[in-house]
DNA sequence: TAATCATGTTAACAGTGTCAACATAGGATG
DNA sequence: CATCCTATGTTGACACTGTTAACATGATTA
């Protein structure tokens, strides 16, 4: 049994992934994790200064992983430019719902992301991916115009995650005309987003 | 010094429902609420089953404001539907802007709200108000098509409320268009909202 | 070899939600 | 009016949390 982990660090992280995603950010203990990793529950405080620095990590490997999902579908050159652009939002729609807690950690307040660079980084690389195919979307626009038009898309899909998430209108009892709308748009994201994006 | 609070309950979700406000419902404790009202740490317990239940009656409260806003923006007789249906936007982000922490409250998966019919009910409710505008201005359409156009509405507003909520992409040192572009949309947001509406 | 320093541990503090057991008072019932 | 019931309050406790201080270990470096 030897004293010092060696890759402590690391498997904090990745075990912190896997619990704030099984369990939601705010159930997860940083002691829970720390026995996980059969060491002291003191031990995280050796890597990282508090709780919200290491879920300040954990974030920034969920923007990274969506970053790629974006750039994968981006990269289907078999699709046109269009198509691109709905693959994109479909499986940005998709990272939400499956990857329902770390998304919202994601967007969580309990991280002040100006306190952590590298997290505001990760988050605003997701931008930048969305930016790449709207400008080859829209050839006529560019700079402030195509910056916004990217938030206009983006809110867009943030939005609908949120509703689709948390609202939880459609997998209740209750019969409304919102939960109803909420199920036809889930089990169609493409066609919703073909009409709500009218491109 | 009589025994019995007499009105503890109101009393309670009222004392919450700033605290929330003011410090974030994670930051709120039931113990300095109860301590507030110059009572018991358990004496919450006699008129909540547990916290949660107490922060769902706090976010059915913030619903019913936002419904009421809503409901005044569409109430303005001098305005168009058109112009109306923009004011009940820019007044739904405006309450997500200044009532941050509650706005996240509403929307944050710590309240289940299947578990919370009511809480419930005032959710969807803030929808119908939607939906009132949207059949006005739209009236080629209805039924399930016009229940979806609400989602799409309320999606982007919803949506860019957390994004200029969370992100502190624009209020960070940090220089990039991400951060650039959401500050302009923040300090017009109708101009935003007539572009992203295409109304 | 000796010293330094990153990385571990143990013990403790103040705070949390929650429950069980007990206390009080006011309204209903005889 | 006396009595009991029930709603509402209190006290004490439990198991948990994030975090800090003080100490232990062992690998790197002077």
């Amino acid at each position: 049994m030897k004293y010092h982990h060696g890759n402590l660090k690391e498997e904090l992280i990745s075990s912190a992934c896997i619990v704030c995603e099984a369990d939601g950010h705010d159930r997860m203990s940083l002691r829970s994790i720390a026995k996980e990793a059969k060491v002291s529950q003191t031990a995280p405080y050796r890597h990282f200064k508090t709780k919200e620095s290491l879920l300040a990590e954990v974030s920034a490997r969920g923007f990274m992983e969506l970053k790629e999902i974006l750039q994968n579908a981006n990269a289907k050159k078999t699709l046109s430019t269009r198509d691109k652009f709905l693959e994109m939002g479909q499986a940005y729609i998709e990272f939400g719902l499956s990857k329902r807690n770390t998304y919202d950690l994601m967007h969580s307040p309990v991280i002040d992301k100006t306190q952590f660079p590298e997290l505001l980084n990760s988050a605003v690389g997701t931008f930048e991916e969305l930016v790449y195919v709207l400008a080859e979307l829209n050839p006529g626009i560019s700079g402030k115009d195509l910056d916004i038009k990217c938030i206009h898309h983006w809110a867009l899909v943030h939005g609908l995650v949120g509703l689709l998430r948390n609202e939880n209108l459609d997998s209740s009892d209750i019969d409304t005309p919102a939960g109803n709308a909420m199920g036809l748009v889930r089990s169609d994201i493409k066609s919703f987003l073909v009409s709500a994006l009218e491109v």
